[in-house]
DNA sequence: CTAAAATTTCCATAGTTATGGAAATATCAA
DNA sequence: TTGATATTTCCATAACTATGGAAATTTTAG
């Protein structure tokens, strides 16, 4: 991952409904939660969500497919693998200093 | 580390300037850099890099120290680990599949 | 004390982000 | 086709963020 597509995954986990819902699709897994399920268990606006969860799908944290009526949402596990992979290589040089017990490049200085 | 301090922290990282900034501190280590060497070596005016310094020390990912009449910034390492954490642990649940080779809570799930 | 150097604060400006009501779109059921 | 359901788009508004010139602050050297 590049840092031009760290900034906006980055962003997309500064808000706080953004990295609740993040959480909540991560918990669930691959089969994922509808947006009204969502709204409902974040206490959040349709719209307003809506807004959400195109910022996280443009940040590539994120996907959807379609479902009858309901639009299903799932954590991307490449766009986050990538994100922690460039925080933890790219951002901390993999030193166990920043990265604490998660993995840890030994070359790394 | 809450999710009322992951956001700031997120936040911190989701600018250009300030990610570069962290990707050099983290780099330098302990023995930091002045305020003044920073803004030669990202291109940034010292009002600006003044901002987004304190934006990063906000957030708790580096601190600063004067040494005469410089301003020495180097990177928290336990915020960034803090961090770290946050973002394996508490967003992503020690999920193998999120997290990839790093870490891994095998209780995850 | 005076001058220079390093950094921050103040300020105005331009740009971006978050919010939800109302309307639009899409899907399904009868 | 009509009506109900699910979601998104449109829009206005309020709030926040990034930028750098000018001025203020702090420290050191002479």
């Amino acid at each position: 991952m590049e840092i031009l597509e760290a900034l906006p995954a980055f962003a997309a986990l500064a808000q706080e409904t953004r990295l609740e819902t993040l959480s909540v699709l991560a918990k669930t897994g691959p089969k994922g939660l509808s947006a009204g399920s969502l709204a409902g268990c974040l206490g959040a606006s349709a719209p307003t969500l809506s807004f959400h969860l195109k910022e996280l799908t443009r940040a590539g944290l994120i996907h959807s497919r379609k479902e009858g009526r309901s639009v299903i949402y799932a954590v991307d596990y490449g766009g986050m693998r990538g994100l922690i992979d460039y925080l933890i290589t790219d951002c901390c040089h993999g030193d166990r200093r920043l990265c604490g017990p998660y993995i840890v490049n030994p070359n790394a200085g």
